[in-house]
DNA sequence: TAAGGTTACGGCGATCGTAACGATC
DNA sequence: GATCGTTACGATCGCCGTAACCTTA
């Protein structure tokens, strides 16, 4: 057994169990994928995938329990890699941040500019995806933290860190009968909504406050995008309803933005990264500084 | 990186960081562990080893931080390999299991019997040692499973089943004034008392029984083993404080048992094992087989 | 001087790449 | 015939063992 044999047993489970492609991806012919798959096979004394002929078509029950244990030595060996990389040197590195939109345009970009003063040398990417599959993308190790506001309670394997509690606000074009007077969830059902799609931003504690209240939501158009919610207000489709720190008083002076905090249930943006995998030191500070920046929002 | 520069830092630590106690161990010459070592500190980038001159006498930070992640790849690699061996043929193995005298003298005979016939293929090694290094004993992978009564509780890393309850028995010679009439704890401490070493089979119980009750005891002789204090109590030298189950009617005729369980506190035994650490079914089986065992004992 | 560690060098074996072949769609 | 996997063979590179050398108790 050796790691190379370990590391195939990834790259093929990536690659849907073909040995062609896993080659390419460890840059080694596809014989000698073939021949590393059969002397580990020949030392364990029993098949780890199910072959149709010669195609691999899927994994014994042996294979599949082993497959555990693999994706255990393949963290720790990436990890003794970052944590030596960032012994080394902790100032410069890699960081993938999976987020959506909102947070990447209305969140981000203070504790983002905050971090870049402080590590010069380590490069961001953001992975921008859907909120359902952020978490996927720390899995895959496509990204090192998502940061998200549905659906990550109660993933094993994840650790979940609250950074910041905050509210829908409703933003209507000046003039509409909605910027003025108290606003209800009765009064607000009667106009077309516009708001987040599914699986976005708090679209749910939206969809089930009208719902307790026994109200039908009219939402006449849904976006993953704050802008585009905006844009269409403007156009007079309806009255949106985004997250509070996303309305700008100077950049949308032509809107009006009604707090709806003592209507609508509050949502909470998350930070999530995978338990067991090494954070480097500039990861744990860009948390942090997230922490901090999400601090600051609540004042 | 490979496996077995892995598999040397393990041997490292389990040989005072003696890079020629290690070659020993893992069957190569010294000067090729050496290389090894180099070769992977080079690859990190940063030393793992504290040295003065050439000796090493200790670890980096840095090193220290990446025996965590080594332990982890050794644990899962072994599992692995068992898992396999398991697959091949669950029924032959080996089983080492950690236990007190007592246990081994007890309690162990019959389930361990019903196992043999049940798993003839299986070989049972017993580890015996004294309680406090019985968890070390599974640490050090010396054994499987331990059973054991005191000072188990609360170790992360290991699973921990409670096995039975049981209670401590009064033995003395026959006609010996407390053979007849009640018994309390007042009337048992005006005797010199024959028990378990510290740490040994419940003894800690027997001392914070009597320490409540604000009474003196006077051990006279503490033996880890019960036949040992069986035999004292037959000289006469004072009454014996044994488990219930070290009595046998038969074989101990000549001696009175007496019932403690209304004045003393019960004890636990149980099985413990590590957490990440793969059972074969034979070891699985052999631990249904052990609670079996018990349960028919508090019938 | 013994014990522990490093370095140089030669040989052997593991693993790779090339290439030809087999199977399956 | 295109895709995917296996097998044979020669070449290379990594790693071990021998051995000489260095350092410190």
């Amino acid at each position: 057994m050796n790691l190379s044999q370990i590391e195939l047993l990834r790259v093929l489970q990536e690659t849907n169990l073909n040995l062609s492609k896993a080659a390419e991806k460890m840059h080694i012919v596809q014989s000698a994928v073939s021949r590393q798959l059969h002397l580990f096979e020949a030392e364990l004394g029993s098949p780890l995938f199910e072959r149709q002929g010669k195609k691999l078509v899927g994994m014994t029950p042996l294979g599949l329990r082993i497959m555990d244990e693999v994706a255990a030595i393949n963290r720790a060996k990436s990890n003794i890699q970052h944590i030596a990389a960032d012994y080394l040197d902790s100032n410069q590195g890699v960081l993938h941040i999976a987020t959506t939109h909102t947070q990447a345009k209305y969140f981000l970009p203070v504790p983002i500019q905050r971090f870049r003063t402080k590590y010069p040398g380590v490069k961001i990417y953001m992975v921008q995806s859907s909120p359902d599959q952020l978490i996927e993308q720390l899995h895959t190790r496509k990204a090192d933290i998502a940061i998200c506001t549905e659906k990550v309670d109660q993933e094993p394997d994840l650790v979940i860190e609250t950074c910041y509690e905050w509210h829908h606000a409703l933003v209507v074009p000046k003039g509409h009968p909605l910027s003025e007077g108290e606003i209800t969830l009765q009064r607000l059902a009667t106009f077309p909504v516009l708001t987040y799609s599914f699986g976005f931003t708090g679209r749910s504690t939206i969809e089930s406050a009208f719902k307790n209240a026994g109200l039908e939501l009219d939402i006449t158009l849904a976006a993953s995008d704050t802008d585009v919610i905006k844009t269409y207000v403007r156009l007079g489709m309806g009255v949106g309803l985004i997250t509070a720190m996303a309305y700008d008083p100077q950049a949308d002076n032509d809107l009006v933005a009604r707090d709806l905090s003592t209507i609508m249930p509050s949502s909470r943006t998350k930070i999530a990264y995978l338990k067991h995998n090494y954070l480097p030191l500039y990861s744990q500070h860009f948390i942090a500084e997230l922490l901090l920046a999400a601090k600051e929002i609540s004042c």
